[in-house]
DNA sequence: CACCAGGCAAGTA
DNA sequence: TACTTGCATGGT
C-alpha cells in the first residue's frame, strides 16, 4: 500500500492537483467532473471565470440558462446545474469560511454533504480533501481497476466505504498523502495503460479500460 | 462507429 | 441488497 504510493511518487513526482485553483473552483469542479473528463471540466470552468461567475453569490444568482450554456461541455448539464445549486446553497448557508470545515470531525461533515441531492461519496470526499484539506481518502474507478490488478481482486466490486477504510487504515492520516496518492493513481492509469499491460515507467500493472 | 470520461439518483426485483 | 437506466458532450 504505502510501498505502491512511494513507487508512484518517486516515478511521477507530486501532481499538485487542485491546490492551484480557488476553493470554489475545486468545489464546482468536483460536481462537474462526475463521470466526465477533467479536460471538459476545465473548459467549463474557464467559461464561468470569463463571465465573472466564479463566486458563490455570482454563480447562484446568475441566469440559469446562461450557466447551463457555459457548463455545456461537461455533459449532463441540466442535472449538474441543479446539483451545483444544491451544493452552493449549502455553502452559502454555512459560510465558506465557517471554521467547522477546518475543525469539525471529517465524517460529520461528510454526512452533511451526502445529505445534499447530487453529492455522493466520491464527490463529498473530493471536496473535503481537495477544497478543505481534510484527511479522507478518495476512491474512484481507477483505484478499483489498478488495485484489482495488484492483488486486491475484491476491490473491483467492493463497497466504496470498505475500500476507503482499507486505504486509510494502511496509510498515515495525512491529507497530503491522500491527495497525492489519488492523483498519482489517476495519472498512472490515464497515460500509459491503454497500450501496455505493465507501466513502462513505474513497472506497476496498467489497468486497461474496462 | 463504439466506447469512455476523476458519478449520482431513481427505479426495479 | 444488487442490478439497471437516464443524464449529454467531447475525445480517441
Amino acid at each position: 500500500m504505502i510501498e505502491i504510493y512511494n513507487k508512484l511518487y518517486s516515478t511521477f513526482g507530486p501532481q499538485h492537483w487542485w491546490p492551484t485553483g480557488t476553493q470554489l473552483e475545486m468545489i464546482v469542479g468536483a460536481v462537474l467532473t462526475q463521470n466526465t473528463s477533467w479536460h471538459n471540466v476545465s473548459i467549463a470552468i474557464d467559461n464561468l471565470e470569463k463571465n465573472g461567475l466564479l463566486g458563490l453569490i455570482q454563480l447562484i444568482e446568475a441566469d440559469k440558462d446562461l450557466v447551463k450554456d457555459l457548463i455545456k461541455p461537461v455533459g449532463f448539464f441540466n442535472i449538474k446545474y441543479n446539483r451545483l445549486m444544491n451544493l452552493l446553497e449549502y455553502f452559502t448557508e454555512q459560510g465558506l469560511d465557517n471554521p467547522k470545515f477546518m475543525y469539525a470531525p471529517v465524517y460529520e461533515l461528510r454526512q452533511e454533504l451526502l445529505a445534499i441531492k447530487g453529492i455522493g461519496r466520491e464527490t463529498s470526499d473530493s471536496i473535503l480533501l481537495y477544497a478543505f484539506g481534510r484527511p479522507i481518502f478518495v476512491v474512484d474507478a481507477y483505484t478499483r481497476r489498478l488495485f484489482s490488478r495488484l492483488g486486491y481482486e475484491w476491490m473491483e466490486k467492493a463497497d466504496y466505504d470498505e475500500i476507503q477504510q482499507l486505504f486509510m487504515a494502511n496509510l498515515p492520516m495525512e491529507p497530503n498523502i491522500y491527495n497525492e496518492f489519488h492523483a498519482l493513481i489517476v495519472r498512472h492509469c490515464k497515460e500509459l495503460c491503454k497500450k501496455n499491460p505493465i507501466c513502462s515507467e513505474c513497472n506497476l500493472a496498467c489497468p486497461m479500460n474496462k
